[in-house]
DNA sequence: GTCTATACCGGGATAGAC
DNA sequence: GTCTATCCCGGTATAGAC
C-alpha cells in the first residue's frame, strides 16, 4: 500500500510534469518554430531542467511531433464540430463564419504554427491524416450539393467553396502583421477589423451564391 | 590598365559569385527558412565553400535579410503592378485574380516564406516598409469607393473586399498540402484546381458585389 | 577573391549520482 | 523522477596561406 500511495503520487507528479513541460513547449514552438525553438529554453519556461525533457519525451523531434499532432487534431475536430452543426446551408455559413473567426482569433499561433510547420516538413500531416481520417468536409459538400440542386444556391464546384469560406476566416489572422502595416491598424482597429468580418464575411459568401 | 582589366574581370567574378551565392541561399531559405537553412548546405548549392558566403556577406542573418527584403519588394511591386492597371473595377478585379493566382502559384514559396518568416520577426517587416512606402493598395480603394459611389457595386468597406480578394488567391497556395490532403488531390489535380479558381474567383466576388 | 584549417560556441542528448 | 556534469556534433565565424 505503501507502494500504491507512492506510485499514485508519482503518477500525479509525472502527469504534472509532463502537462508542464507539454504547455511550455507548446508555447515555446508556437512562437519559435521548430528549428528555432532551443530545449533550454523549454526546461526554463517549465521550471525544470533539460534532462527531464529527454526522460519524458524522447527527443525534440518527438516532442515537437505530440504537440503539433494534438494541435493539429483539435484544431480539425473544432472545425468538424462547427461544420456538422445541424442548420440549413446559409445559417450554418453565418453559424460556421462567426464562430471559426473567433476560435482562430483566440488561437491565431495554430494556423499559423500549421501552416508554418507544413511547409517545412509536409509528411507529418499526411501521417496523421492517414491514421486518424478526418471527413468533416463532406458533410459540408453534400450539404451544398442538395443546396444546389434544390435551387437555394447558384452551381458551385463545393471544393471551391469551402476552399473559399475556409480563406476568407484564416488569412486575414494568419497575415495579420502585414495587414496591420498595409492598413495601418493598431491592436484595437485590427480587433475591430475581425469583429466587422464575423457578419461581413457571410454576408459576402451568401451574396455570392444565394439565388435571387 | 591591366589594372583595369583585371578590376573588370574581378568584378565579373565578384557579381557572378554574389549571385550564385544569392539564387543558391534563396532556394535553401525557401525550403528551410531561417533557423532551418545551414550555411554548408548553402555553400555546397552555391559550388564554393562557407567562407565565401562571410565575405560576401557578413553573417548569416545579413544574408537572409538581404533574400528576403528583395523578395518582399519584388513580390509587392508585381502586385503594384497589376493592381494599378487601368480598367474599370470589375474587369480590373477579373484581370487581377487571374494573373495573381498564376504569379504566386509559379512563386508558391514565395508567400509561404514571407507569412512564415513575418511571425517569427515581425519586426524586419515593418522596417521594409517603412524604408520604402508601399501603398498600391490605396490605388484599389479608390476606385472601390468610386464604384460604389456610381452604384455599380454595393457598398462594402474597401478594406474588407481587397482582404478577401488576397486571401481568396493567397490561402488555396499556402495551405496547399493541406488541401491535397484534405480533398485528395494529386500534383495534377490540384494544378487543375487552382486553374478553374482563375475564373471562379472572379466570379465569385464579382457576383457578390456586383448590383443588379 | 578563393581556399583550408581552425577557433569557438551552443545545442541536443546521455551517464550516473541522488 | 530529478538533478549535475559531460559528451559530441555541427554550425557560425575568422585567420591566414595562396
Amino acid at each position: 500500500m505503501d507502494n500504491n500511495i507512492h506510485s499514485k503520487t508519482h503518477e500525479k507528479a509525472d502527469k504534472d510534469t509532463e502537462n508542464r513541460i507539454f504547455e511550455a513547449a507548446r508555447k515555446v514552438f508556437h512562437t519559435k518554430g521548430l528549428d528555432g525553438a532551443r530545449m533550454q529554453e523549454i526546461a526554463d519556461e517549465a521550471g525544470i531542467n533539460k534532462a527531464m525533457l529527454h526522460y519524458y519525451f524522447r527527443s525534440k523531434d518527438k516532442l515537437f511531433g505530440s504537440i503539433f499532432e494534438e494541435d493539429f487534431k483539435e484544431f480539425f475536430k473544432r472545425l468538424a464540430e462547427l461544420i456538422s452543426a445541424d442548420l440549413p446551408l446559409l445559417e450554418k455559413i453565418e453559424f460556421f463564419v462567426e464562430n471559426y473567426l473567433e476560435l482562430i482569433l483566440q488561437n491565431s499561433y495554430i494556423p499559423a504554427f500549421i501552416l508554418s510547420e507544413i511547409h517545412h516538413n509536409p509528411e507529418r500531416i499526411k501521417n496523421i491524416f492517414l491514421e486518424k481520417g478526418i471527413k468533416a468536409e463532406q458533410i459540408f459538400m453534400d450539404d451544398i450539393k442538395t443546396a444546389i440542386s434544390l435551387g437555394i444556391i447558384r452551381p458551385i464546384d463545393p471544393k471551391q467553396l469551402i476552399v473559399n469560406i475556409i480563406g476568407l476566416c484564416i488569412f486575414p489572422i494568419v497575415a495579420k502583421p502585414i495587414l496591420c502595416t498595409m492598413l495601418s491598424f493598431d491592436e484595437k482597429g485590427y480587433r475591430n477589423f475581425i469583429e466587422e468580418r464575423k457578419k461581413e464575411v457571410a454576408r459576402f459568401v451568401i451574396n455570392s451564391i444565394k439565388i435571387n
